[in-house]
DNA sequence: ATCAATTGCGTAATGCTATAACGTGTGCGA
DNA sequence: TCGCACACGTTATAGCATTACGCAATTGAT
């Protein structure tokens, strides 16, 4: 699957996700974005719906924010499992695909009959810069 | 650490959820216990922080909701890394502790000099009854 | 060319999730 | 008995997400 070519608000909300040093919430770009016409919250969830879809954007469940794939080129549906590390001091997150946990877990769900659809795997705490 | 004494409010919200076959919002938990004296949100979410304080309690961030732990009998902070599986069909949570891929989490956060403090990992899908 | 279906967009209103900021009562050790 | 820690109750507010409605642009089959 090809990202298609994004429209003028989906592009903006990528744009300021992609600038952006850390996660975003869907208020935050909201606030970010009300100089180029944003005007309300559902803008910015019919964008972040898309990019999600396209896999150019991830979700981060347990703080309610939107990350940039930190894998521009390949297309994030792909890899599989992703997991983040997400610094609470400065907010910066790490992306990491790995087979093996991947891979234990797929085989864990086979032996429960469980179909597997979206999953989440973040790890919340302190980055080497930031862990004092 | 051992769980200690709970109070009524706590005893309450672990009750609720306990007996209840699928995760709970807070707000689902507060209208369970209107006819026991609650309400107001504050008091379901005192007593789930010091359920999950203790261990007996866990919070499922991707579908903003709360289950009882299903190991009652040993305490699940020495687990480690708790998985789990989530039918978004009937609701059933399956619960899920795997040393390898914790050991493998655990590797590459170290790799990373990160100070992992709190995760997640959460599976979305479909059980063996509801998947058709 | 036209009509229908699809998709994106804008706005307002609403609902759900979580916390802040008060103050009260109770038990307990110094 | 004073001070502290902790649980509790209430009100208000903040933060996150969706529903419902209507319009505009695009596509694509007839």
């Amino acid at each position: 699957m090809t990202t298609p070519q994004l429209t003028k608000n989906q592009a903006l909300v990528f744009d300021t996700l992609t600038k952006a040093e850390a996660p975003l919430s869907a208020y935050t770009i909201l606030d970010k974005l009300r100089d180029h016409g944003f005007r309300a919250p559902l803008q910015v969830y019919r964008a972040l719906d898309k990019l999600l879809e396209y896999g150019v954007v991830h979700r981060l469940e347990s703080i309610n924010s939107f990350v940039a794939c930190a894998h521009p080129d390949e297309n994030c549906h792909s890899h599989g499992l992703v997991a983040f590390a997400i610094c609470e001091s400065c907010g910066q997150v790490i992306e990491f695909h790995d087979h093996e946990v991947d891979h234990r877990l797929m085989g864990w769900l086979k032996s429960q009959k469980f179909k597997a659809e979206k999953s989440t795997i973040e790890i919340r705490g302190h980055c080497a810069s930031c862990a004092a």
